[in-house]
RNA sequence: GGAGGGGUGGCCGAGCGGUCAAUGGCAGCAGACUGUAAAUCUGCCGGGCGACGCCCUACGAAGGUUCGAAUCCUUCCCCCUCCA
């Protein structure tokens, strides 16, 4: 079967949007142009760590930007790094990361199919392991790898310098991490049914890809182009989004928790997350900024758009319009949720109520939340957390701060 | 291999024998104001309890000295610097 593609210049211009680097524009565009004369998709690589299995929007920027591909016909590879997972990875300072199994990797790998075929087109991604070629390089392997590049190239990558010149540590083996990449890229461009024309990741895996780069053409192998897209910051509108800081919204998030979270976005990273999380047009987003920065529009209204699209684009419209309505009863207008939780407990005072029921962590805080006047029961606030929870038929419908709710059966 | 510096609550960082559950900053939570935005103000910010007092756990780990230790001693683990 032979595709047809559009024009490179039509092309380019979907694939640069919102991407922070392009190693290179020339390079990519003579591979276009060649796919559309042999009627040969381009594969496309993308690495993905398996021992976090949850997909957040962070992850779905690189997951669009594959499907960019895919909607102008190229291949993607879902690259699982099975092998580097479980040599463990304690980049993270002092979270040395527990060792992966191999069974753990496979269900990991496999969650991470169901989350990620809801933004990708299924019959055009190929799913690979790097174990198979990174299994049987064996220690002799691995120290002809590490000949191939030296310590001041490596020191060239930015954390690298920087750790080194703070005096924080850096293992050995992280040193590894890029040439192992480097060498997934290799192995993938000689198999023929997987290929690496292009390779992309975040902005903070540049230096990696770039040593890719540079490794295939060592080997006289056509090089990979680089393509990356930012990292996207998180809900506190300042760290980068990620499951462990807990500003994430991750994929499996329902609907409605979706859509608030969104909103409790702050304004100013609101543009980025349009731009990189939605197919709105560039020009009608700068046409909303300005908009807003006029005062003709307000930014609720924005961010309202942008939640109803991050909705549907996971859960449909109708889930979409439902997580709107929803929040606007609740939140604008000081409603309750009409899905809240039904807790049966036994009757006891009101803070262990709180505790058993999973809204506040201990009952200290229990106390604290009653004594800042956070706690709501049947819409009047709670007086003291000692107060007793009497058995009765209705059950309670209690509120803790802005958006904790339940309803607690007490008998 | 040698010499020296250091490991404190989510993070940074004071304390260096009692008055330390541990100053301060950041983050976080709650309230006010709002648009579940930002900024600002206020309060909270280890846990438990018959609860404005008491108890437990906590200052890398384990022992010890002492009426009493985050603070002193011993051993161990880890990090960093300089020299080789």
């Amino acid at each position: 079967m032979r595709a047809t593609f559009p024009p490179a210049d039509e092309q380019l211009a979907l694939l640069q949007r919102g991407a922070v680097d392009l190693v290179s524009e020339a390079d990519l565009r003579r591979k276009l142009e060649r796919s559309r004369a042999t009627g040969k998709p381009l594969a496309v690589k993308a690495g993905f760590d398996p021992s976090s299995p949850d997909l957040h929007l962070g992850h779905t920027v690189l997951l669009r930007k594959m499907a960019h591909f895919q909607r102008l016909g190229h291949r993607v590879v879902f690259l699982i790094g099975d092998f580097t997972a479980m040599i463990g990875d304690p980049t993270g300072k002092k979270a040395t990361r527990p060792q992966l199994t191999r069974d753990e990797v496979m269900a990991n790998a496999e969650t991470y199919e169901r989350q990620v075929f809801k933004l990708l087109d299924r019959d055009s991604t190929v799913v690979r392991f790097n174990s198979q070629w990174l299994s049987p390089m064996g220690s002799e392997g691995l120290i002809r790898l590490a000949g191939r590049w030296t310590l001041a190239r490596m020191m060239e990558r930015e954390d690298f310098r920087t750790r080194f010149q703070t005096n924080q540590p850096i293992s050995l083996h992280e040193l590894l991490y890029p040439l192992v990449q480097a060498k997934d890229s290799i192995e993938m461009a000689k198999l023929p049914d997987v290929g690496c024309d292009v390779e992309l990741g975040g902005h903070d895996q540049i230096f990696n890809l770039l040593v890719g780069r540079d490794l295939m053409k060592e080997d006289g192998l056509e090089p990979q182009v680089c393509l990356t897209v930012p990292l996207l910051v998180g809900l506190d509108g300042h760290e980068k989004m990620s499951k462990s800081l807990g500003n994430a919204i991750a994929v499996d998030d329902p609907p409605r928790e979706i859509y608030g979270k969104t909103m409790s976005l702050p304004d100013a990273p609101m543009w980025d997350w349009l731009l990189l999380l939605t197919d709105i047009a560039t020009p009608e987003i700068a046409a909303r900024k300005s908009a807003v920065e006029r005062g003709e529009l307000h930014p609720k209204k924005v961010k309202q758009e942008l939640a109803r699209i991050l909705v549907a684009q996971f859960h449909g419209d109708a889930a979409a319009a439902d997580a709107e309505a929803e929040f606007e009863r609740v939140f604008a207008g000081g409603g309750t949720p009409d899905e809240v939780p039904e807790i049966a407990l036994a009757a006891q005072p009101l803070a262990a109520a709180l505790v058993a029921a999973g809204l506040v962590p201990s009952r200290k805080e229990a106390q604290r939340m009653v004594e800042q006047r956070a706690v709501t029961i049947d819409g009047a606030a709670a007086s003291s957390g000692q107060q007793e929870l009497a058995a009765r038929a209705e059950p309670y419908l209690v509120k803790v701060g802005k958006r904790r709710f339940a309803r607690l059966r007490v008998g």
